[in-house]
DNA sequence: CTTGCTGCAAATAGTTTGCAAGCTG
DNA sequence: CAGCTTGCAAACTATTTGCAGCAAG
């Protein structure tokens, strides 16, 4: 949970102008759980900050992403866009009857994956990171 | 490129109705490359079939994906929705520039994943398909 | 025949944009 | 003070829905 100083501080390393309402946001994408959309970061800020308008969440989203503090990405059905406040790489797990997209972290993949194409190579393509989607269902136990 | 009683023959399997506008749309997603979206398919059936409206490519596309004959994929960005063909499992190159999503196939690959998370295995997941997306950028040579 | 499918148009959902006024550096 | 940022509302884009008529099984 970091202070608001730290958020303006990350923000300003970031090369953008520290405004109440992006910490606001900024805070809010730190304590939301999981992938967000515009709409969860709007109600989560909103009650504290009443002056703050969706439009502005939409183009402070977008000035991080820019910035590199997020990563958009689609979430499972492609109708909304979400926004992953984990910029480092990482994975995920796709439930198929809920839907619920779960953060799964395994340096060890990663390293079997680095490896993999390291040995192999591609033609005409280098790549940078590897995110692995697994699909599935959830199991209660 | 099957022919269209192969197309109507498909349709039957799945369960739905072998309608022209259907046939026509089945026909045109396997004739596009790639992942296309609606409005694509719907470009590419409209010539020779003046009377499909746009709102039945979207209901067909639909049905084809609880049917199981197309996949649901979310383009890089999540602002649009696009239909991948192959229902076969396998991954995705995204370059970074272009936005171009290309299909890659690699068994080896798939094998590695398998025996990975067999060995590994999850608290309370039950893996089912894996699809690893790599970002990087096309290289030219 | 009868049930599901189509076509149209209107309705929604999510996101973007334009611009005057406000705040940050 | 200069310029980025905000708030609002209107504009857009992609997709969904309702419903009367049509067609496939």
């Amino acid at each position: 949970m970091p202070s608001p100083e730290q958020l303006r501080e990350q923000l300003a390393t970031a090369g953008l102008r520290a405004t109440q309402q992006r910490v606001a946001i900024l805070a809010a994408l730190r304590t939301l759980p999981g992938h967000p959309t515009a709409e969860q970061v709007f109600r989560q800020v909103r009650p504290a900050n009443p002056t703050v308008s969706l439009g502005t969440v939409y183009k402070a989203l977008d000035s991080f992403v820019a910035a590199g503090l997020l990563r958009r990405v689609a979430d499972a059905d492609g109708t909304r866009r979400r926004y992953d406040p984990d910029c480092t790489n990482h994975h995920h797990l796709v439930c198929q009857n809920t839907q619920e997209i779960i953060d799964y972290c395994d340096p060890q993949l990663d390293r079997l994956l680095q490896e993999f194409f390291a040995a192999r190579g591609f033609e005409n393509f280098q790549p940078h990171s590897y995110s692995l989607h697994i699909t599935g269902v959830r199991s209660e136990a």
